[in-house]
DNA sequence: GTCTATAAAGGGATAGAC
DNA sequence: GTCTATCCCTTTATAGAC
């Protein structure tokens, strides 16, 4: 499977710097958020001067924030399919979504959704959620509904476990930016461990039954 | 005990209007994060102008943000300590955890790590950080590490519970703002119930022994 | 304690040369 | 494709009247 996604189908000469451009904004933007970052960050990060970013992104600031978003769920898109697919079991499913999302740029989750959309225009706010829910919610949910259809969890709701879950993951990557990490991918199987056997024992909201 | 928290010991005249611009700023601070507000926005809620605020913060936007976030972290100091005191068994000291936690102003903990606190000087990210740790993080290691001396838990890492129970709080309170709430306490039932048994189950970091 | 007025800086955006 | 120059709005912050 091609995981280099459907971004560059062919090097299109014209498309390449813009790539450049996107890879710088999306560092910056995604490790400290829309309003934190300013054009000008960004242009320095790329060598260049800020108005010149005008030329990739006519529109400006939130364009170009709309396109780092939507390039960068595009390719969890595809990421996480590879992560969730074949015939696995849910737990090395789990640990390869963990892996490939430690494998990119850092993305606060919480944070974007929180700080980052409610400063764009609705539609593109409605947008970029929409491009966030296909390419890391939906693929957890139908992950847990499977696992469910096969007994291999309980039956809580999928959808409060693939929250839980993308918070978790997204609670990890701060972790390790913070303290001093005892071995990232460690830590993210012992959390897996944990959410897994949770998973597993509880399921049904009912507990003083 | 008294959870009215060590704010107002006594009704200080000159520190009540103090209070009631907190409130506000503490408001739209935890809702969308530093950058994002303006002391405009502030002053507005308030029914005055942008530049009274500086009667009562003299220092400006940093030190208003700064006293918000050490109030609200000595709120949970107290808060936190109520919830998790008794001789409760953890789950019940965790819904407690979760209610108190509902029940205060939305604060978006990942957000503020991950944008907020980058953004001050480095002697107040470091004051704020050590409030969040001593307010919401440590008393909740220490509860987890009573209840692995207790049995009742696994031997995971006592950081690493505290972490992520914080992270699915956080991750709720967007859950709730985004989702139509399927009754909140509800859910944080649920998710405390998932997290409780996979605490319970699993603990040490070894699972292909 | 709150106001008006204003300084000073920052940041988004446009025009046009090269 | 990138630059310089500039406009203009927002925001922080200060000065001083009331």
């Amino acid at each position: 499977m091609t995981l280099d996604t459907a971004v560059h189908t062919h090097p299109d000469p014209i498309a390449e710097p813009r790539q450049r451009v996107l890879d710088a904004a999306e560092l910056l933007f995604m490790e400290r958020g829309y309003n934190a970052i300013a054009l000008r960050d960004i242009a320095d990060a790329l060598g260049m001067k800020q108005a010149s970013l005008y030329y990739h992104f006519p529109q400006g600031k939130e364009e170009l924030y709309v396109a780092v978003a939507e390039r960068a769920f595009a390719r969890h898109y595809a990421g996480m399919a590879a992560a969730l697919s074949g015939n696995a079991t849910l737990e090395v499913r789990l640990n390869r979504v963990a892996a490939w999302f430690g494998s990119q740029p850092r993305m606060c989750l919480m944070g974007m959704v929180h700080a980052d959309l409610p400063a764009l225009h609705p539609e593109q706010t409605r947008s970029v959620t929409q491009s966030a829910f296909l390419g890391l919610f939906r693929p957890l949910v139908e992950a847990f509904a499977n696992a469910q259809a096969q007994g291999e969890i309980g039956t809580a709701e999928p959808n409060m476990l693939a929250g839980a879950f993308l918070a978790l993951l997204d609670a990890l990557s701060i972790g390790m930016t913070m303290s001093h990490t005892p071995e990232r991918m460690t830590m993210a199987a012992e959390l897996i461990n944990l959410f897994l056997n949770g998973a597993r024992a509880g399921a049904a909201h009912t507990r003083e039954a």
